[in-house]
DNA sequence: CTTCCCCGGCTATAGACAGCATGTC
DNA sequence: CTATAGCCGGGGAAG
């Protein structure tokens, strides 16, 4: 199909294909043209990566846009956001305004109304629903990218409910949902009354196979020789033959430890074939990720990237994690090997995947657990790179020639689980059966378990329990789904019972939020949160910091450090040490697990002392074994969950608020007390501000009035740095002309760290991405 | 006596959204 | 219930 021949679309949109080369749809998205995409229609697609979903999307959005409509597309990682904004922004020279709303990036929701086409993070779109962002109201096409995630027992439910109320408040909503290539498809069809594209065509050709001694056993029956050397492990022979055709190589491993290790390795394979420019380029790239961060994982990164290789996963910052994902689209990088933070992140292509660890340790299942088929299927799915490579090839590692065989049963010729709604367990309830009464979507238990009706768990059970014809698609409840039912009734009625006793709702009568349970919708807590919030502060007028740090750290929302070896005791005197600063009673140590979950607060909690006592980002890294990543993550939730805190105890009156804002504002900052002020200027963070108060400079008010020499010395010299800050603090004259850096003022070297090195980079850069 | 290598035993284990109010080098 | 890589220390063989 020509796109030219689309209608519904803007008249400009087939034109603009066409300058990016696109001159005929794909077989499924032609077929999505045939199910009306353009026209209004919903739709379910379900097809595998790269094969054209966005353009699917597009038509919708587009066309409703050409109706006069507002669009919003729903994506479930901030990073895709940008992504996909980035993409959409090709449009604004035709009139389409974008949006980009997520938790750490611009525009609030006033701000969206007007905008064409809205981008947003599944929970952000929750968020604002919850605060009745006034555009919310006036959607006429909703686009939910990588809708399969429903199944994830985090994550899912939100989308899952989201979705429901976008369709309850917009009755005519269309809904474009691109999903993998999942069992279910149909199912998911039915739950949102949609048409249906279930194929499995890709643009490039996708061989998957199995790699066994000197052969790479494919899906379809081909065979390809592959030496591998004696004292070669299989993956770098595999890399070294993709990169003999000059491909790269992405390789699928299960910890962060391998992922750093194979990096290391295959960096001696990936060095090789390196020419001079590549070299010196990749030399350039080392010492910019030397200077995103001071810690070992930065070094390690940067050594492996001098050889052309790089390890990704969520101990490396986000800026670590860009700059390897941009080098390696642009073939600089040859390998990367990573946890799945890349198969489901960005777009990343490579000439070939190895999916070296196809089980992944799992604490609750008490060992190692295969991947599901989706899983592995969405990794394999990143092998071949549009317009570069004539077929892409995905390869699992067998070391027997029984995992041969059951490598080739399990994922290369197995079809993708089916996709399972999870919301019926008590942590999603509970946040999403709060909110849904507090935004006003229902106000008596049958007007929830008629909202929960529009869910996919309610197509599953109405479904699953009843009759196979499947022919039961009106509405009626077939009396054979009682327990999934009955199973749903009962764990609302457990949530509607915990939200009472929290007072978060009232039930008499009808069911409404109070006050209390309004603000905790309003700041996207889970109620659990905000009991133990509530729980921790009710008597405590002054906490010290590390109270309200672990206060937070033991909240569900809070992901907890992991207790290594020799932390339990370490972590166990500490607690006794420091007895009376913790809100709230500790647990027993006979309670096992419960102790074991706050000592993991403690830890938690230290670190973020830590942070906010001004030691340095490689230090608090090598203490508590963790990344840069990790750290920023940590820090990010804590001034989250501080700042919740500090709403909640101003809602109740409490006295501790100042307290809390303090304590949030060293953890945003990573200062000590005396240096808030201080960091609260433009362009000053912990270590500026550090180097100023030593030098006698104390508050913003002494910054404004201060001698400028004595800035510039305090600031290491830096003309620009300096008349930048004094401008951000307000000093009558920020000029540095004929100033010269008081000698009195330099901050002695003498501390640890890499010396100046005239990059400049002496900021722990928190205010990034 | 020192150095190197191999082996057994032990340890540790993926990911990442959100409030609010403005801005890092 | 399940695995495996990296690291450490001990012991044996080689130098």
């Amino acid at each position: 199909m020509d796109v030219a021949d689309v209608s519904g679309v803007p008249p400009w949109f087939a034109a603009h294909l066409r300058e990016e080369g696109i001159e005929s749809l794909y077989p499924p998205q032609a077929d999505a043209v045939e199910a009306g995409v353009a026209e209004g229609n919903s739709l379910v697609a379900s097809v595998p990566t790269a094969s054209g979903k966005t353009l699917i999307a597009q038509l919708g959005m587009l066309s409703a846009v050409e109706r006069g409509g507002t669009a919003l597309y729903i994506v479930p990682l901030r990073a895709l956001a940008s992504e996909k904004r980035e993409e959409f922004e090709a449009f604004e020279p035709y009139g389409v305004s974008i949006g980009v709303a997520t938790g750490n990036y611009e525009d609030t929701g006033e701000w969206l109304t007007g905008k064409d086409v809205i981008v947003a993070t599944s929970e952000k779109v929750d968020s604002l629903v919850r605060n009745g962002a006034p555009w919310v109201d006036d959607l006429d096409c909703v686009v939910s990218d990588e809708v399969h995630l429903v199944d994830d027992p985090n994550r899912g439910p939100t989308l899952e409910v989201t979705l429901a109320k976008l369709r309850r408040i917009n009755p005519n909503l269309q809904v474009v949902a691109l999903s993998a290539t999942v069992g279910n498809a149909g199912e998911m069809a039915e739950w949102l009354d949609a048409e249906l594209v279930d194929s499995a065509w890709r643009p490039i050709e996708l061989k998957t196979g199995v790699q066994y001694g000197q052969a790479l056993h494919f899906g379809d029956g081909s065979q390809r020789e592959l030496r591998v050397g004696s004292n070669e492990k299989p993956t770098e022979a595999i890399v070294r033959d993709t990169l003999a055709e000059d491909g790269s190589t992405l390789v699928f491993v299960n910890s962060r430890r391998n992922a750093e290790g194979a990096a290391k390795r295959l960096a001696n394979t990936s060095c090789d074939g390196l020419d001079e420019d590549e070299r010196r380029q990749l030399t350039d790239l080392a010492e910019e990720i030397r200077g995103v961060s001071d810690t070992e994982t930065s070094e390690d990164l940067a050594a492996c990237v001098e050889k052309g290789a790089a390890f990704h996963h969520a101990g490396c910052s986000s800026e670590h994690r860009s700059i390897v994902e941009d080098a390696f689209r642009d073939r600089l990088i040859k390998v990367v090997s990573a946890t799945p933070t890349l198969a489901a992140g960005v777009n990343t292509p490579s000439r070939r995947v190895v999916v070296r660890d196809w089980r992944r340790y799992s604490g609750e299942a008490g060992g190692m657990k295969p991947l599901s088929v989706l899983e592995v299927h969405q990794m394999m799915g990143r092998a071949g790179r549009p317009g570069r490579d004539p077929y892409g090839e995905a390869l699992l590692l067998a070391k027997s020639h029984d995992e041969l065989d059951e490598l080739l049963d399990r994922y290369v010729w197995a079809d993708p689980e089916p996709v399972e709604s999870k919301l019926a367990r008590e942590p999603s309830m509970r946040t999403h059966l709060l909110a849904t009464v507090a935004s006003g979507f229902a106000d008596s238990r049958a007007a929830l378990l008629n909202f929960l009706d529009r869910t996919l768990y309610a197509t599953q059970y109405r479904r699953g329990a009843g009759s196979d014809d499947e022919t039961d698609t009106d509405g009626r409840r077939d009396p054979r789904d009682g327990a999934a039912r009955d199973n749903l009734e009962r764990i609302v009625d457990s949530t509607l019972e915990y939200l009472d006793a929290n007072d978060f709702i009232d039930r008499d009568g009808t069911i409404g939020a109070t006050n209390l349970g309004h603000t905790v919708s309003r700041l996207y807590l889970d109620p659990m949160s905000a009991a133990e919030v509530l729980d921790g502060l009710e008597g405590a007028s002054t906490p010290t910091a590390m109270g309200l740090y672990h206060l937070v750290s033991r909240t569900p929302d809070m992901y907890e450090l992991y207790l290594r070896s020799g932390d339990r005791e370490e972590y166990t005197m500490v607690a006794y040490e420091r007895e009376s600063e913790f809100l709230g009673a500790i647990p027993s140590e006979f309670e096992e697990e419960r102790f074991e979950d706050w000592l993991s607060a403690l830890k938690t909690a230290r670190m973020l002392e830590d942070w906010a006592s001004e030691l340095d980002e490689d230090e608090i890294a090598e203490r508590y074994g963790v990344g840069p990543g990790d750290i920023r993550g940590k820090v990010d939730t804590a001034e989250w969950l501080l700042g919740a805190a500090e709403s909640l105890a101003g809602e109740l009156g409490l006295e501790c608020v100042p307290t809390i804002r303090e304590a949030r504002q060293r953890v945003k900052h990573g200062v000590g007390e005396e240096l808030i002020d201080l960091a609260g200027v433009r362009g000053v963070g912990r270590k500026r501000a550090r180097r100023l108060y030593d030098a006698g400079i104390e508050t913003r008010a002494d910054l404004r009035e201060a001698d400028k020499a004595v800035v510039l010395g305090a600031l290491r010299g830096r003309t620009k740095t300096a008349e930048n800050v004094l401008e951000a603090a307000g000093h009558p004259d920020s000029g540095m002309d004929g100033v010269s850096p008081d000698a009195t003022a330099i901050p002695g070297d003498g501390e640890r760290g890499r010396a100046a090195d005239g990059t400049g980079d002496d900021q722990s850069n928190l205010g990034d991405f």
